[in-house]
DNA sequence: GCTATTAATGCAACTATGTTGCAAATATAA
DNA sequence: TTATATTTGCAACATAGTTGCATTAATAGC
């Protein structure tokens, strides 16, 4: 691999990233962007902008691969974890920006801690 | 359903169950049981044992369904969590007993807290 | 601009996890 | 034993995600 490009696909998928701070799962971007681009191309994009630091992803409580944009301050933590709700009922989901500290773990070492909630959201409930 | 049958199969999957505290992946028990049994049968009594409490059920990192027993005196509790641990060397994965807070969150209902981390065990640090 | 080089894309085929429908087998009840 | 209900196996299916490879498109050097 050598100098990444900003290809016209790549432009598509961070604006969709800028323009919402819920996560997306890759089937609903692939599902989405079908006239666009492959999903494989899809699936290209969101992992090499999440290896770049541009997006963060975690699996949902269906085994989904969901990404998220990472905001430009958020350093990676040491012992706290950053939780994403997810509607039972809808699928919404969504990065919450508050921080969770996860005391220290007896005989592990903790690389990134992974937290989903599961439960009802405004519109669901209602 | 009507009454349930305690079989062979099921008796088979609650002692694997019983002599360990680690948790298991549904597709690591179907590989390893079918000799005794089908897949579909292990996915079936899987989800039967969760739905009476027998076991619970978290999806790992990579997107596969795990299952670990159930202690006998815990109840659910409200905004904890109960943490597992996914070496991401060997994939070896635990449910710890620990009990972490999770403050109230705004805005949403919790239903239930996935609490996964993800880091090295002893074994594949040393 | 034009050409060479390198990276990105599309497509088809594939792997893997998990699910479903249905017929056959097994267990319980009467 | 016979009737009824539950469980199982099997094959086929659905879906998410990956890989190899040929084609296309973007950049660099002139």
């Amino acid at each position: 691999m050598g100098v990444k490009r900003k290809t016209k696909s790549v432009k598509i998928l961070l604006k969709i990233f800028e323009q919402t701070n819920h996560a997306i799962s890759a089937v609903k971007l692939a599902e989405d962007l079908h006239q666009e681009m492959n999903k494989t191309t899809v699936y290209r994009i969101l992992e090499r902008l999440e290896s770049e630091n541009t997006l963060h992803s975690f699996i949902g409580k269906d085994g989904l691969k969901w990404y998220a944009k990472n905001e430009k301050d958020s350093a990676p933590h040491h012992s706290t974890a950053h939780p994403h709700f997810q509607c039972k009922s809808c699928g919404k989901t969504e990065c919450l920006t508050m921080d969770i500290d996860i005391p220290p773990v007896p005989k592990y070492k903790i690389d990134s801690v992974k937290l989903l909630l599961i439960g009802e959201c405004d519109d669901c409930a209602s």
